[in-house]
DNA sequence: CTGAAAGCGCTTACAG
DNA sequence: CTGAAAGCGCTTACAG
């Protein structure tokens, strides 16, 4: 004879709903209904029956059935191209976090670049009635806008769409270029040089402009007229360290266009026996903390605050939902950090 | 006098529901229902008819409204405690990409490793009628179990729950020590020593272990008789292989419990004089790409396989979701990566 | 203050 | 082959 199953470990207990509560607590659904969403009209010791039933069945209410009924579903899709990323993470982040407060889930979507594949996310997701969307890129380059025939709103964070009406959210490369080339000037530098990455990419423009607008500003320019442009690694920084260094030999400072292209810069002036930060200072963008802090020495470098431009990404794309959306690029402020490599001398 | 709104790009129309589709093509619901779902019992014509409607209104079903009828809602709750943590997020994608592919959704959720804010969002996925959960850790030691209260399957992923009747599957540490040590040997080395990381971490006991068993069975022992451990640093790297070279100016190999340590080892060999790999040959874990290929040389690592080990998840979850759960631990093996730093003599 | 009823959008027996 | 009806779990006017 089989022994019943009153096990409370059972895996596949139905979970409780609005009628068992109503039972326990010998009232209707809809006053359950009204007690536990703390509606007017019940007398305070029926909502007190109702409460200790609903939780002594630990009753969480069915959001499918709550969604289906209100239109609205609590829920998010969080599009991203590249989960790989260092800097779609951070913003993905940030967005998760100021959802996750409140009572919004996120749907996690990799479409890995790939058009077809981001179709078939949106449209799972729109069929689960999302109440919005986060297009989160893995680079600043503008990106094609998803068009406006969507039921939900869009906001881009990190690239922004290419058409202006509609919501994006970044971080300000530009005013990160003019913070780096500030630091340097105001630990007495005059004789700067720039070592960018990928000149196909516009956050390795745009950072340059911030720079060379501020050193235009002061009376300077880079050393030798414009900023040497290559690849987003190591190897690069140390390779043009070394035709700095030809050209320079009293160069004091060099603003790099990431922390990667920075450490290959540190190691190039240490083979070259220039003592850094005394002789030489170097300014780094990023923050890749486990890059930045393992460097010798440790690099200052800006922060690009990617975990706010998730979390304003969230906010305006809540406005957006409750119909205030307001369309164009929002700008998200950089941060200096400084470490050793730029230390006052 | 208003112009009607017949704009295309009205962002708040509602999403075509089965009535519309039935009104358009002259059909009751159950018909457009069954004709959707590929059903029997329908004409071919009339299928064609309803699929046209549906096409042409731009129909996608109501998921709430499907979950909510048949139990099932095809989403999946991801719980991690460290979005930042390198070793989480390839799970996370792993698991994210093999449910991608199907109908299944994945439900993000951060829990900082706040136990509080865990509970949270598991009573939120609950309340969202996940079909399942993955737990991902950011660290290889065991985690508490969730318990079995629960009305849904869980695996748990990269940490095991402290609980042999759960569902986990983790990356093999000690096989990647064995693979470690053994890919040192068949480059002829004898004199090895082991930079380990952190002594808390399961990992790098772990590893270790594997190393030590291996070098057993071919007669050998570690430079030392024991693994030196650390900090996951480069800076750690960098001081262990200085005091190795005091005591063993011979060794002609050094296996290291990450890429970090393994980096910083690099420099300490070349600021040493040593040559790597002829003189000494290093060996690195996890594959951290951007550490690994950008060192002097290009580190060769053991690969921790995250994305299998969240794939693997995926489908385990799937299979309990089914009613086929298999407790206990499923280890998914490593794979040697060999780059500059062995390259053999 | 409380409850019966309608309805959100779907699927599934069950009649016709 | 097609459609009317019930029902998933909830909320919200509307009666009582």
């Amino acid at each position: 004879m089989m022994p019943e199953r009153a096990d409370p470990i059972d895996k596949r207990s139905r979970p409780a709903t609005l009628r068992d509560v109503a039972q326990l607590a010998g009232v209707s659904i809809a006053t359950v209904s009204k007690s536990l969403n703390g509606r007017d009209h019940v007398r305070p010791e029926t909502r007190e029956r109702v409460l200790r039933a609903a939780e002594k069945l630990n009753f969480a209410p069915n959001s499918l059935a709550q969604g289906l009924l209100t239109g609205r579903t609590g829920t998010v899709g969080l599009l991203t191209s590249d989960m790989e990323g260092r800097f779609s993470l951070p913003v993905m982040m940030g967005a998760e976090d100021a959802f996750g407060t409140g009572s919004t889930s996120v749907f996690l979507c990799d479409a890995r670049g790939d058009a077809i594949r981001e179709q078939h996310h949106i449209r799972a997701l729109l069929g689960r009635r999302v109440d919005g969307l986060i297009v989160v890129g893995d680079k600043t380059d503008p990106r094609p806008s998803l068009g406006h025939a969507f039921p939900v709103p869009i906001v881009y964070a990190y690239a922004p769409s290419d058409d202006p009406r509609d919501i994006s959210v970044i971080s300000d490369n530009v005013g990160a270029g003019s913070l780096a080339a500030e630091h340097v000037l105001s630990c007495g530098r005059r004789r700067i040089a720039y070592v960018s990455g990928d000149v196909t990419y516009a956050a390795a423009r745009d950072r340059v402009e911030g720079a060379v607008q501020t050193l235009g500003a002061a009376g300077l320019e880079l050393l030798g007229g414009e900023a040497l442009y290559g690849a987003w690694t190591e190897e690069w920084g140390r390779g043009a360290i070394r035709t700095l260094l030809a050209r320079f030999p009293d160069l004091d400072a060099v603003l790099c266009g990431s922390d990667q292209i920075a450490r290959g810069a540190l190691d190039a002036l240490r083979e070259s026996g220039r003592s850094v930060p005394s002789e030489v200072a170097v300014m780094a963008h990023d923050n890749w903390v486990p890059i930045a802090t393992q460097a010798r020495p440790p690099l200052s470098t800006i922060d690009m605050r990617l975990e706010l431009v998730g979390r304003r990404a969230a906010e305006l794309l809540f406005e957006a939902i409750n119909g205030e959306g307001r369309g164009g690029i929002h700008s998200v402020a950089t941060k200096l950090v400084t470490r050793g490599s730029t230390a006052l001398v």
